[in-house]
RNA sequence: GCCCCAGUGGCGAAAUGGUAGACGCGGUAGACUCAAAAUCUAUUGCCGAGAGGCGUGCUGGUUCGAGUCCGGCCUGGGGCACCA
C-alpha cells in the first residue's frame, strides 16, 4: 500500500521519501541465537539481506541509500546521545518499583506489553517484582499527547480513540483525610486519596489503601497485616485471576475524620482491589454508588448509605441491593449537598474541600511512566556507569557509542550482556575509579520511536540534521498495522515531542497522516486427525456452490477451517517466491490491492491471483495488438469521442480512488476500462478510433504504474512512451469530457423505480417533467393515479409522487 | 462490565440520502478441441413460465426517496479492564 502512495505522489510531481529500515534488536534474534547457537548479529543481518531481496523483487520503490538497522552502532549511538539529553531534561529517572516480570523471557515488561496478564511475546504469566528500573517520564506529556490528538485529522478515529482511552484523563479531587487520634509516623499530613465522585462523600463508609501503599508497609509490623500484604503480592495479574479474584481486605484499626463532619470517623482498610499506581493509591469508598466498594462492604459488613437518588426515586424507599447506583440523580442524606445534581454536587464538594485547605481538584491520568530497561543483551545499552563514589554517572557524549561487545554468549537464558566477563568493567567518567557499566538495554520500542527522524539525515553526526528533519517531517503518510495503535504510535509521538523540546526539530507530531493496513490471511485446512495442512498440499473442488478440499495424492477429504492470519503454526502460508515465479510479482501485488479495501485484511486465494494474472495478460494483449497510429484526424468521430470520454472518466475515477485509499475501487475501474478497450479493438478501427486508443493506452499505462509497475513499464515501452513510466507525470482529465451530454435518468413512481428517460444534461426541472410525463411506460404506471408532485433532482433522478 | 466498529448475492466486495450488488472469484450454458486445460462469448441476488413481486441482520422512525440519517434490539469483531 505504501508503495502505491509513494509512486502516485511521485507521479504527481512531489519529492517523495520512501525509505526502509530494520527494527533489528530484540528477542527474535536472541531466541534464534539461543536455539541454533548462531550469533544474533549474523542472524539479523542475514535476515535483513533476505528480506531486502524480497522487497526488491516486489518492486518497491524504496530509497535504499537511506537504509539502516537499529542494531547498527551508528544508529543506536545517536539514540544514546539523545537519551542523555533527555536525562538532563529530567525525563529519565531510576526508581525502585513493582514491575512486570516475564519469567520466560527473563525481563521486565512495560504495561503496554502485558496482554491479559501475560507477556506479549512469551505468553507467560507475568509476575510482580520489585526492582530498580529506568523510566521515561511520558506522563509529563500526557496532557500534550492527549490534546495533540485533535490535530491529527488524517488519523483513523479508532486509533485516536484508543490513545485517548489509554491516556485516560479523569478529573476529580485529591484531598487528605486527617487521622482520628495520633497519625502514624510519616502521615502527619493525613492520608491523601483521589476520587472522581466527591459528591458521594457523605456516603463514605471506609477509606482504603493499596497493599503496596506506604501506610500498609508502615503497619507491616503487625503480623496480620504483613501476611495480608504477602497474600496480595502473590496474586497474579492474569485476566482470569482478576476476574474471579475476590475482594479481600484487612482492617488496620486506624480511623480517619470525615472532612465534612468532624464528629464522624471512618475505618482505614487495606484492600487488594486498590491500585498503588493510580491516583494516590488510596480511596474513600462509597458502596452505594460504586460496585467494587459495594461488593467489599457487603462482604465485611460495612454500612451502605445511598446519597444519590435516581430521577423519580423515592427517598424513603430507595435502597441499594447488590448493584450500586452509578447514574445521575439528586443528592440526599448529604448535608450541604442535599438537593443538588451530581455535577453541581461535585463542584460544591471540591469547593468546600479547597476552602478547608484539605485538598484540591485534580486531573489524573491512567497513563503510567514508560519503563524502558530490559535485562537483555541484544539491545541498545543504556549509556550510564555505576560508580561507588559518584553514583549513577552518564557516559560523556565523546565516549559514545557505548557499543555491544562482539562476543556475547546467548547460549543460556538471561542477560548475556550482564554475564559478559569484561564488558561492564570500566572507569568512572567523573572520578576515574573502577566502575561498572549499566547492563540493562533499552526497550526496542525506544529504537523505533525516532527512526523516521533519522531517515531524513541517516549519516548526520548528531541524531538528526535539523534542516533535513524540518524539510521532510512530519511523515505525510505513515502506513502500519493497527496493532501499533497504542504502543509504537504513542511512544513515537512522545519521543518526537521530547526531541522537539530539545530543539532537534521543529515538528511536534511525527505522523500527519496515518493509515492502518490489513494483513494477508488465508483459509486454514486440517486433516480429520486435526493436523494442519499447507495450502500447497491440497486441491479444492467445487461441487455446485459448495467447496471441498482434498489432500493431493491420497485424496483424503480435509476440513476447511476459518480464515486466519498467515502463520507457521496453522500452516496456512504460501511461499511468495513460488507465487512470483508462477504469476509474476505484479499479479501478486495487484491481487492484494484489488481484493479488499486496504485497511481490511485480504484473504489470499489462488483463484484470485489467477484472476489478476488473467487481467494482466489481457492488458498486455491490448498493448501488444496496438499498431502505431497513423495521423489523427482533426476531429474525432463519434466512436473516437466516446473512447476519449471514457478515458477521461477513468483518470478521474482512478485519481479519486487513489487519493482516498480506495485502491480496490480504482483497480475495478481499470478492469472496466479494459472491457471498453476490448469493445473497441485496434483491428479494423477507424483512424480516429486508433488515435484515441493510443491516447487511452498511454493514460492506462500511467494509471496502472502504481499498482503493477513492471507491466506498466513494459506497456509504456511497447507504445513508445517517453522515458520510463515511473518518471512519467500522472495524467490529467478534462472536466468537460467526463460529463455526458445526454443522460439516462431513472424515474421513480412513489419511490420505486419504474422506468427511465433520456434528457439533455443540465435540463431544468420543467423540461424533464415534460419528458417524464410524455413517456408511455411512465404513463402506463400512472394510470388511475393523480399526480401530487414531481421531484426532479438535476441530472440524477426523477420521482413522481401520485396516489 | 465499559468504550468503539461492522453486519449487503455462494464468496471477496461496490454504491456524495437518488437505478442496490460496479469489478473480481465461483457457478451455468455455448464456441474452439478427438478430448481436456487454457482462451473467448453469453448468463448468474431471490421467487416467478411471464407480467411482475421481494430483497442490504431484526424492528420502529425521519424523508418524495434510506444500505446510507435517528431510536431500540440481535449477532460478529476490536480496544480497555478492579483506573475509584
Amino acid at each position: 500500500q505504501g508503495d502505491v502512495i509513494a509512486r502516485y505522489q511521485r507521479a504527481k510531481g512531489f519529492n517523495v521519501l520512501h525509505p526502509m529500515g530494520w527494527d533489528a534488536f530484540g528477542l527474535p534474534a536472541e531466541n534464534a541465537a539461543m536455539e541454533r547457537g548462531v550469533d544474533p548479529r549474523t542472524w539479523t543481518y542475514d535476515n535483513i539481506a533476505k528480506m531486502r531481496e524480497g522487497l526488491k523483487r516486489l518492486g518497491l520503490s524504496i530509497d535504499w541509500s537511506r537504509e539502516f538497522a537499529t542494531c547498527d552502532p551508528a544508529y543506536y549511538g545517536k539514540q544514546q546521545s539523545w537519551f542523555l539529553d533527555l536525562w538532563k531534561r529530567g525525563l529519565v529517572y531510576r526508581k525502585e518499583g513493582v514491575v512486570n516480570w516475564d519469567p520466560v523471557d527473563q525481563t521486565v515488561l512495560a504495561n503496554e506489553q502485558v496482554v491479559d496478564g501475560r507477556g506479549w511475546r512469551s505468553g507467560a504469566v507475568v509476575e510482580k517484582r520489585k526492582l530498580a528500573q529506568w523510566f521515561l517520564r511520558i506522563t509529563d506529556y500526557a496532557d500534550q499527547l492527549l490534546e495533540g490528538l485533535s490535530s491529527l485529522d488524517r488519523w483513523p478515529d479508532k486509533v485516536r480513540l484508543m490513545q485517548e482511552n489509554w491516556i485516560g484523563r479523569s478529573r476529580g479531587l485529591k484531598f487528605a483525610f486527617k487521622f482520628a487520634g495520633s497519625a502514624p509516623a510519616g502521615f502527619e499530613a493525613g492520608l491523601e486519596v483521589y476520587t472522581t465522585r466527591p459528591d458521594t462523600l457523605f456516603g463514605a463508609s471506609f477509606v482504603g489503601v493499596a497493599a503496596d501503599h506506604p501506610l500498609a508497609e508502615r503497619l507491616a509490623a503487625d503480623p496480620k497485616i504483613a501476611a495480608f500484604i504477602a497474600e496480595c503480592r502473590k496474586g497474579g495479574a492474569s485476566e482470569a485471576e482478576i476476574e474471579t479474584a475476590e475482594k479481600i481486605g484487612v482492617d488496620t484499626g486506624l480511623r480517619v475524620v470525615h472532612p465534612f463532619d468532624p464528629a464522624a470517623t471512618l475505618p482505614v482498610w487495606i484492600a487488594n482491589f486498590i491500585l498503588m499506581d493510580y491516583g494516590t493509591g488510596a480511596i474513600f469508598a462509597c458502596p452505594a454508588h460504586d460496585q467494587r466498594d459495594l461488593d467489599f462492604s457487603r462482604k465485611y459488613g460495612l454500612p451502605v448509605t445511598p446519597v444519590v437518588l435516581p430521577p423519580g426515586g423515592d427517598a424513603a424507599s430507595f435502597q441499594v441491593g447488590t448493584e450500586a447506583y452509578t447514574g445521575p440523580g439528586t443528592l440526599y442524606n448529604s448535608g450541604f449537598l442535599d438537593g443538588l445534581g451530581v455535577e453541581a454536587a461535585k463542584a460544591a464538594a471540591i469547593g468546600r474541600i479547597e476552602a478547608q485547605g484539605q485538598g484540591q481538584g485534580a486531573t489524573v491520568y491512567r497513563l503510567r511512566d514508560w519503563g524502558v530497561a530490559r535485562q537483555r543483551g541484544w539491545g541498545c545499552p543504556i549509556p550510564v556507569v555505576h560508580c561507588d563514589k559518584c553514583g549513577v554517572v552518564p557516559v560523556p557524549k565523546s565516549q559514545l557509542p557505548v557499543a555491544l561487545p562482539e562476543d556475547l554468549d546467548f547460549s543460556k537464558p538471561g542477560n548475556a550482556l550482564a554475564r559478559h566477563p569484561t564488558w561492564k568493567t570500566t572507569a568512572c567518567p567523573d572520578c576515574g575509579a573502577a566502575a561498572v557499566r549499566e547492563t540493562d538495554t533499552l526497550d526496542t520500542f525506544v529504537d523505533s520511536s525516532w527512526y523516521f527522524d533519522r531517515f531524513t539525515s541517516p549519516d548526520a553526526d548528531t541524531p538528526m540534521d535539523k534542516a533535513a528533519a524540518d524539510y521532510w517531517m512530519p511523515v505525510d503518510q505513515y502506513v502500519g498495522g493497527v496493532e501499533h495503535a497504542v504502543l509504537h504510535l504513542l511512544y513515537a509521538r512522545f519521543i518526537n515531542r521530547a526531541l522537539h523540546d530539545e530543539g532537534m526539530l521543529s515538528v511536534r507530531e511525527p505522523f500527519a497522516g496515518l493509515f492502518t493496513q490489513g494483513m494477508v490471511t488465508h483459509e486454514t485446512y486440517r486433516r480429520q486427525n486435526g493436523e494442519w495442512v499447507e495450502p500447497a498440499r491440497l486441491e479444492i473442488a467445487a461441487e455446485g456452490a459448495t467447496r471441498r478440499a482434498k489432500l493431493i495424492g491420497s485424496g483424503e477429504p480435509l476440513i476447511i477451517g476459518d480464515v486466519e492470519k498467515m502463520s507457521k503454526s496453522k500452516r496456512n502460508t504460501v511461499a511468495p517466491g513460488e507465487i512470483f515465479d508462477a504469476y509474476g510479482v505484479d499479479a501478486a501485488r495487484l491481487f492484494v490491492l484489488s481484493d479488499s479495501p486496504p485497511e481490511r485484511d485480504v484473504q489470499w486465494t489462488t483463484s484470485g491471483v489467477q484472476g489478476t494474472w488473467r487481467f494482466i495478460n489481457r492488458v498486455w494483449d491490448e498493448f501488444d495488438s496496438q499498431p502505431a497510429p497513423g495521423p489523427a484526424p482533426a476531429q474525432p468521430d463519434a466512436e473516437g469521442l466516446a473512447l476519449r470520454r471514457a478515458a477521461h472518466r477513468l483518470v478521474k475515477a482512478v485519481t479519486e480512488a487513489v487519493e482516498s485509499f480506495r485502491f480496490n475501487s480504482g483497480i475495478a475501474q481499470l478492469y472496466s476500462f479494459l472491457n471498453v478497450l476490448k469493445a473497441n479493438p485496434a483491428k479494423g478501427a477507424s483512424p480516429s478510433r486508433l488515435a484515441e486508443r493510443a491516447a487511452a493506452l498511454s493514460v492506462f499505462a500511467r494509471l496502472m504504474a502504481p499498482f503493477t509497475p513492471h507491466l506498466a513499464e513494459e506497456a509504456w515501452a511497447r507504445i513508445g512512451g517517453q522515458g520510463m513510466v515511473v518518471n512519467a507525470p500522472w495524467p490529467d482529465y478534462d472536466p468537460a469530457l467526463v460529463v455526458d451530454q445526454v443522460l439516462i435518468l431513472p424515474v421513480q413512481v412513489n419511490g420505486k423505480r419504474r422506468g427511465e428517460i433520456s434528457a439533455p444534461a443540465g435540463a431544468e426541472a420543467a423540461e424533464v417533467e415534460k419528458i417524464v410525463l410524455g413517456d408511455p411506460e411512465i404513463a402506463r404506471r400512472l394510470e388511475g393515479l393523480t399526480i401530487r408532485k414531481v421531484i426532479v433532482v438535476k441530472d440524477r433522478i426523477v420521482n413522481v409522487v401520485a396516489s
